[in-house]
DNA sequence: TGACAGGTTGGGG
DNA sequence: CCCCAACCTGTC
């Protein structure tokens, strides 16, 4: 048993309708978020952890979020990080007036069904340990792994039953049976030959954000297990790089039936011209229909 | 019950 | 270069 403090509203304004609340916490960018089944009153509420923080996120019917955190953890630094993880003091606004919503009706049509959708700002090694177990595995299974990575490898996180997703330190000294058993199968031994890779390398991945989108790239493409999609995934949603275009299956779907182009590079290609510099977040929002469509 | 997964790798053509 | 089987293992 845990205590967790009393919800309170982000000293932030911050705003979401309730399916990007769900879209942007559990639609595939972050794999540590629950949906809770008490929801305490709320709209909709998650639990789970970012960096070396727990958190219970809760989002009111009027679309306000609010925050609760364990007891013992300092609720107003928790509060000022999880604002940060949301990319809260990104202008979406700005981003979203980039897009070429005027002469693409695929744009117009998304950004109008998605009003406040975000991407999430997860640190480098939360996204590339990630998505280094998400290849050809569906969201439910890589939440899984990426739980199992935390417990076991992980550090505990103060004042929950959470604990963070592991260093690469950790991964690096872990037998490769234990990562094994945190279900990664053939991709165990990717992040144990990543992990060796960047310590070898000495390279930070802390710096990525700072790194061009280029030179970042070609570094994460070096690494096992990581192709161009996890790579985008990795610098789209762990390094604030917004001109990543992930191409998956599902967006490969969509490129198809709304654009008629079918070769990822190509794709990619059309991406950068097309969408510009915040093609990621053109992603999102295509990645989002496409899926929307598909459950229906 | 068996294909098939939000992919990458490495070998063969 | 492109093609594609193989890779683990849980889901559908």
């Amino acid at each position: 048993m845990e205590n967790w403090s009393k919800a309170s509203k982000l000293n932030y304004p911050l705003r979401f309708t309730l399916e990007d609340f769900v879209e942007t916490l559990d639609g595939g960018q972050a794999f540590t978020w629950h949906k809770m089944p008490d929801k305490h009153g709320f709209a909709e509420a998650f639990e789970g952890f970012f960096s070396d923080i727990a958190a219970r996120i809760f989002l009111s019917e009027s679309g306000e979020v609010f925050a609760s955190f364990p007891c013992c953890a300092d609720s107003k630094n928790s509060g000022a990080r999880l604002v940060e993880y949301l990319d809260g003091y990104r202008d979406y606004e700005s981003l979203r007036a980039e897009l070429p919503f005027r002469s693409d009706k695929i744009i117009e049509q998304s950004l109008k069904a998605r009003p406040t959708l975000r991407i999430l700002k997860q640190t480098p090694r939360e996204a590339l340990i990630s998505f280094i177990c998400s290849s050809s595995k569906r969201i439910v299974q890589i939440k899984q792994c990426v739980g199992l990575l935390a417990q076991n490898l992980g550090e505990p996180i103060s004042g929950g039953v959470f604990s963070a997703i592991p260093t690469i330190e950790a991964i690096d000294e872990a037998p490769l049976e234990v990562i094994k058993s945190c279900k990664l199968g053939f991709r165990a031994d990717y992040l144990k030959k990543s992990a060796r890779k960047i310590l070898t390398d000495k390279f930070d991945i802390d710096s990525l954000p700072q790194m061009p989108y280029e030179d970042a790239k070609k570094y994460l493409l070096s690494l096992s297990g990581i192709g161009e999609k996890v790579a985008d995934c990795i610098l789209l949603f762990g390094a604030a790089k917004f001109e990543a275009f992930p191409v998956d299956t599902w967006i490969k779907k969509a490129m198809c039936d709304m654009y008629n182009l079918s070769d990822p590079n190509e794709i990619r290609r059309f991406a950068r011209s097309h969408f510009g510099k915040y093609g990621g977040y053109a992603q999102q929002l295509i990645f989002a229909k496409a899926r929307n469509n598909k459950s229906k």
